[in-house]
DNA sequence: CATGAATGAGCCTTCATTCAT
DNA sequence: TATGAATGAAGGCTCATTCAT
């Protein structure tokens, strides 16, 4: 389906492709889109002429991340269709393992608003694809077994989770990351029929979204 | 609670401050916050040493967009207090209306995960202790009135804003937006007691989302 | 000798000028040559643009400093011959008064290399040149009256008088004024003849000159 | 000493770094410490990129060449207290071969108004100090020995070879080389006990200072 | 093949100077 | 006329990318 002009590739080169695309995946995640090429070789531990014998230039870069992650989060889907007893915990198993797809969803959105450069590769293109055809049946499952709102479509929830997977732009705290789980329920919930929701955690207050905030008040 | 420093300023560098901060929200909302500030100018038709003069380097500049969208959603909020007859139908206002919201969202977040640099001043700050403010009584009133699930505090809220009036990072287009005025149904419809929810529009299909995407599936 | 396009000036723009000037002339001193015109403007308590009304450019304004100076100096310098009994005398005072020639010697030097800008201004040479033939005099006489070493010309004396007058860079505290004293009267006895120097102050150690230097030595 | 934090830098990074500081060095005394960086680099024939690879800013190229100033001046300082006969003539060639002082005094100077950047750093102001203390040694031997007058301390020396090596800001030509010659003749000279002058060369006219100046006289 | 050096384009910012009020 | 706004050229610095070791 892909990856055929190359011979395998040397362990050690193989080694350091993986520990690039490793430390590149963390630092967009941490840090963002931006970062400085030799911050992403530093972290990997290779120079910098590595990184670009590997990746001639930092879109192929991207574009490796995202398909990394993408396959990773197909892979998974495809698991849970298949272990899961009912399309709607098929369906909140990929929400709740999508963690993973933070990532692509950070460099190359589920829905059109895509980053163009990685769309444009066959591969990426593929695999989103893929995924986007088995929430569509996940959708319809779930609707035919009476579990998620007749009124959404695959687009809805999609959509939903590209809103909701956007890295909240913070140091990965405590509370951002509570955040999401509320919010994730909450999403879930709505699309739930019928919808029987306990929330995890406490309401959130506004002191829990800044500490100190209320201390003048 | 605002300008006090400088007198009134000329009228012709008052026009070109205003084109200037115009062309910063419509900029860094299309673009990110990492526009070249030539660009800025460009688009407010103004030199890029009067952009400058008018706000000597590019934190000014945000933090002064940030300070001029919050104001502008507060100003609404208090309205939608004052004007709607239930907490509910005025938190709906707020949250409909806080298109406005999506910029000072982007920049300096309602939630934690905030630029730093923008809630270091102490206008925006209060800012956005107000509206916060405002926010926690709003959700009270619509518990006390029995139309928000009890089980959500203000934090929580405020998370699902800022989540989604988080740019798409797309040219919006038509799509894009009916995308989010189905989510933010749905967002809602989580939280109201009971649910009554009629979502706008169609069910979203893939093609929807990325039309031409099924073409050769 | 000079002057004469223009009309007297009127009153105000007459004391904005001087204003100017002296600002120019202090600030020049204080923070070297390459403070921006509107720190002068600033320190003059005009605008900008009134400067540039009285002074079309930069070098137009170093240059009228220039001249300032330079007349300022002639004249003391011919009040000296006048007043001093003898040549030697005439000549320390002209060397010690010429404080006023720091900043003339700053920027538009006695010697050759000068700013060519200053020395271009037909009025600044003439100035220039008075004062040196001035100078040629004043060491011929004093060679006469037995006074000055023999060996020396009236060049070797522009040319310490450059070096020596240079300011040192320094917020002029008070050590760098003694250190000056001291050094100029080490000067002067080195051009005497017979010499009979008698310094003044106490010899100046290094912790004089870098206090806390030795501290730890 | 010195160095250490890196390895000993790849054979032509060496050659860039050190053609580079040679060319501040030359750049910087002829044209003050404001010239662009980029002319340094053109003059070094390198890239400003590698320019900054090496000084990551403005402030340390100016500290290394500073410090390479100071280093070459010790050592020759102190080859000087070994290899001369007097404590006089040690300090006679210690001035002299300043030259090469000429540059650090330039920038970092010798007594207090120093750079302040430059003297922050630590291996820099023991260079200072370590030169310092061997001229205060040498002054005092000069005393002891009674070729030197008792009423001046090493501060004394230190400010006049401060102000006497001060570059006079033209291009060196021949003139201001003798000038300086001449003037530093004297100066040591006037140090001396007792005086036993014979100064070099012809005493210097106006004539020779500005070639021209009487032409129209 | 891995490395780190070299390069230069590009963005931020300052400031001399001109121009509208 | 005085003022301060507007302008743009120039310099500092960063970083993606290419090249020599």
């Amino acid at each position: 389906m892909a990856k055929d002009s190359a011979r395998p590739l040397r362990a050690d080169a193989r080694r350091n492709r993986d520990q690039i695309l490793a430390a590149a995946k963390r630092v967009f995640g941490a840090r963002g889109p931006d970062v400085p090429m030799e911050e992403i070789a530093r972290q990997a531990g290779v120079g910098i002429g590595t990184l670009y014998r590997r990746f001639p230039d930092r879109a192929s870069l991207v574009l490796a991340v995202a398909h990394d992650s993408f396959a990773k989060v197909l892979a998974e889907a495809r698991a849970a269709v298949t272990e899961e007893r009912s399309a709607w915990d098929a369906l909140v198993r990929v929400v709740r393992t999508s963690r993973e797809l933070q990532l692509s969803v950070h460099l190359t959105i589920l829905s059109p608003p895509v980053s163009p450069a990685a769309l444009a590769d066959p591969e990426v293109a593929w695999l989103q694809r893929e995924l986007l055809v088995l929430l569509d049946a996940l959708v319809l499952s779930a609707q035919r077994e009476g579990t998620l709102r007749p009124d959404v479509g695959s687009g809805d929830v999609a959509a939903l989770l590209s809103l909701l997977l956007r890295p909240l732009g913070a140091p990965p705290g405590i509370t951002s990351w509570q955040m999401s789980e509320r919010a994730m329920s909450l999403l879930l919930d709505s699309l739930r029929t019928p919808s029987n929701l306990t929330l995890p955690g406490e309401p959130m207050t506004l002191e829990d979204l800044n500490p100190g905030l209320t201390d003048g008040a």
